[in-house]
DNA sequence: TGATAGATAATCATGATCGCTCATTTAAGG
DNA sequence: CCTTAAATGAGCGATCATGATTATCTATCA
């Protein structure tokens, strides 16, 4: 047998057994340990199968389980200083949008903490958290895209229509040196109508997204005033960026 | 059974049971106690659950619920009964309002589980929770009510003004011989627009709110074609709900 | 406040699993 | 027939997961 005919066997088998051990797998595929292991860690990076200490498990299985991450509560560094700095961007008295995402709702976490502010958002997530905040705080309504924890649709973007803010702040997937991206169409939506509901429009995204375009575009980097990220890009971006008269905000 | 598949199920099983004692858990999840630590402890630091001395809460929980112990306990085998016989009344493919308050809440929950449904609703609660369900979802926006987790106000009752559902599931914080009352001008505006907008309406209350009027009125009894309690009321209060056109369901 | 039972954390031993390296086999091409 | 490169299998040390044991801590009640 050869190794494209195993990988093509083992995918199927463990679509079929949703969770395997090792020892079964071996069972079925009748090959040496050593070469079983080589298959696996390929198809783990490829994405084909999911890895776990003493077994395998079929990925589209856990995903459909685990429908939105509550990961996206945990708070990494570079989403701590990128919120940080935008806090002190925010004057007293303003209205400020806050977009789905976690980036973003990180920055939401600290701007609920001030009692000088209205916010607004469609984010699930942030809206819970608002429960325990300061902030006058107003939740768009919308249909729950449970992959996102965002309330997105035509609901939403109709009730954005009665909207207007001073800030937007917005997340993305991806950019590159043409547009910004996010991964999906009702997203893109939402990002646009808010974009033309508000004043001034910083961009939050740590630069690990920098050259990794996603596939909806919503906007043209000319349409942001400002791009907070966690490390100041390198000269080249920054005169890049200059010249599309968008402020970089390095939150180191 | 891998531990990953462990988080996952914990993750789920906590989710479900919102607290649970430590052998409870150790039940239901066939693992040594010493190896239940760790992953609970695991679980902990990603935020997937809350620790307490002795137990397991979920955090969903513990961020939505106002004074979580006290008012969500105290009642919470009644709701629980009366969640479930709410269920048996709501045929598949219907569409659903579910109001704010702690035993809607209950009976959202457990209406979550269903595919075949259509669910609206003002409560942030339980948005938060329909991130991990299943029905179909849409959450109306408005300006958030600490107090009671709701989102309400002007924006909230535009939304509604382009919704129609088949049965709205209300709540009341007191009722007694005239009407169902509310304790806020907000909520009550609320409850009367969702009344006017569905088809069948089910008043979700325990009988301990009986005799016990609240400030603000929101509904008269014929208002209401169904009344779910947890207790059958004397035989006095049956006779006068017949007259009024309620059908009494007690949860028991 | 102090005692006590139950709950928790820390430590260790054990067995299983993993990834690395190296020798061997296999297939392809000169 | 030989060379080379790729794939494979075996061995080995490192790592990981687990359960038992012990010590520490916490809530509760007197």
């Amino acid at each position: 047998m050869f190794a494209q005919e195993r990988h093509h066997a083992i995918k199927k088998i463990v679509r079929e057994h949703r969770r395997l051990s090792f020892a079964e797998l071996q069972d079925l595929v009748e090959v040496s340990p050593a070469t079983l292991r080589r298959d696996l860690t390929e198809l783990e990076k490829s994405g084909d199968i999911l890895r776990v200490h003493g077994g395998v498990l079929d990925p589209a299985y856990v995903r459909s389980e685990i429908s939105f991450d509550e990961r996206l509560l945990r708070h990494s560094s570079a989403k701590k200083a990128i919120a940080k700095k935008v806090n002190s961007l925010i004057p007293p008295g303003s209205s400020v949008y806050v977009d789905a995402g976690s980036t973003c709702l990180e920055a939401g976490r600290v701007l609920l903490g001030r009692n000088d502010l209205r916010l607004v958002t469609h984010s699930v997530a942030l809206t819970s958290i608002a429960l325990h905040g300061q902030a006058e705080f107003l939740c768009v309504g919308g249909e729950l895209r449970r992959l996102s924890g965002a309330l997105v649709g035509g609901a939403a973007l109709g009730a954005l229509a009665f909207l207007h803010t001073d800030f937007a702040l917005l997340g993305a997937s991806g950019m590159d040196n043409k547009e910004c991206s996010t991964t999906e169409v009702s997203e893109a939506e939402i990002k646009r109508s808010i974009l033309e509901r508000s004043q001034r429009h910083i961009l939050l995204a740590d630069f690990s997204k920098w050259q990794q375009p996603s596939t909806v575009t919503f906007a043209k980097w000319p349409d942001f005033h400002d791009w907070v990220t966690d490390q100041t890009p390198p000269a080249k971006v920054q005169k890049f960026m200059k010249a599309q008269g968008v402020t970089i905000h390095s939150a180191t």
